[in-house]
DNA sequence: AGCTATTGTTACATAGTGAGACAATATTAA
DNA sequence: TTAATATTGTCTCACTATGTAACAATAGCT
């Protein structure tokens, strides 16, 4: 595997994307492991000359998850000097045995601008890149110490998903088609960080006219059976 | 005045600033006018190796309206291919008078992180930059049309602010110092473009605990005279 | 002193939410 | 078959926020 040429994609400028997903009531990202560094970094990459910004990310995740229609948000562009660790980048390089040139493109200062998407932790095949070790879910609340600003772009993430929490459909995304009231609760409270009352999110979700009401989900428990919900497509 | 050399500034990346300011009941915006052309852009700029992206922002703003203190926020990086347009650039520049060198870096493709900012239209002192004849108020009702994609960034300012208004302190950052409650009002009813309830929105207001209650203003006409309130500082 | 326009405050109806109670029900145990 | 248990769906009540209108206060004019 070659190293990239810079004729190929647009200088200074890259993506970071933080991937939501849930299981087991838990909220996780993806995160990719370097090549003999240890060090862990969110999924980004370059921009090519001739796409457009969003189609260059939204390349980097199908490459990473298989999943081609995905729901992306962009929330921030980070762009301060002390993002520019030119040796850390070096050493990730090195690290996949590379020999690098004078000047090389990859060691310049690097504008990110980051997306945060949401998707159905059941339906993506994960595929390292490169560089990467591994790529694989990791707690929010439990995340390893990041490379470069990563941590810090995790948090604007998280603060944006918990914004759009009331004015977005974010919950429908990061579940299957088909969910009891109660996942979605959990999808709620793992995103606020905070219980909430199961009486009240019921009547709030119900009123809201989004979700379409179908068999009840027969779980053999020993106990009144809940229903099963999709998003209504409108 | 010689052409900015590529060496100084990062390549491909610009921003550009929707500067909001409120004057006679009316939501204003600033912009520049390109010697010559008649063409019509938002105030933005260039980022130095050295600086911070924000700091490149206040720079720019600082050098457009002598305000060191100014509320900003970014709202959204655009990157699509079709904001490439390297004749229209070549024209600004030509009607500039000009000679322009081959692969000039002006004439790349750029991204631009968006941002706006909130100030005090009685405190600006207005400098055009060297490409510009003019830099000026346009009402954001009436705005002309704007070159490359900056309407398209325009809009997503409006809708921004308009999303930001009740969690962010925005009527301030548009008045003097000291104001009546009907001129928060009518900041309110410019950016949100519809008519609120006065009683509504003055326990509103009062009811979030914002707001300083100081002497009357006495306008000289035969009626009540309105308090004057300022923002706590908390 | 009375008039007018505008402002500050209050009252009432309605909608939304927190908190708890209660009814419904799928399965297990007696 | 019946009772017990855990969980779900719904309802009630209190409290808060908001739309709407009415009322009271008042600065300047006639």
């Amino acid at each position: 595997m070659p190293l990239p040429e810079v004729t190929q994609y647009v200088p200074h400028l890259a993506y970071d994307s933080v991937v939501f997903g849930f299981s087991k009531g838990k909220l996780k990202i993806l995160l990719m492991e370097y090549h003999a560094t240890g060090w862990f970094a969110l999924p980004g990459g370059f921009v090519r000359k001739t796409e457009n910004l969003e189609e260059a990310v939204k390349r980097g995740l199908y490459e990473r998850t298989g999943l081609k229609e995905i729901y992306l948000e962009q929330f921030h562009t980070f762009g301060d000097i002390d993002r520019f660790q030119p040796e850390k980048m070096r050493t990730i390089l090195e690290a996949n045995g590379h020999l690098i040139p004078e000047n090389y493109w990859m060691l310049d200062r690097f504008f990110s601008v980051a997306y945060y998407a949401l998707i159905d932790h059941e339906k993506v095949t994960l595929t390292p890149d490169a560089l990467s070790d591994s790529i694989a879910w990791y707690e929010v609340e439990q995340l390893p110490e990041l490379i470069f600003d990563h941590g810090k772009i995790v948090q604007k993430a998280l603060q944006t998903l918990r914004d759009n929490l009331d004015r977005k459909l974010i919950g429908g995304n990061l579940l299957p088609e088909r969910f009891t009231m109660n996942e979605l609760q959990a999808v709620y409270e793992a995103i606020l960080g905070q219980k909430l009352r199961r009486t009240s999110f019921q009547r709030k979700m119900l009123s809201l006219d989004i979700l379409e009401r179908h068999e009840k989900l027969f779980t053999g428990k020993s106990h009144k059976a809940p229903y099963l919900y999709s998003f209504k497509t409108t």
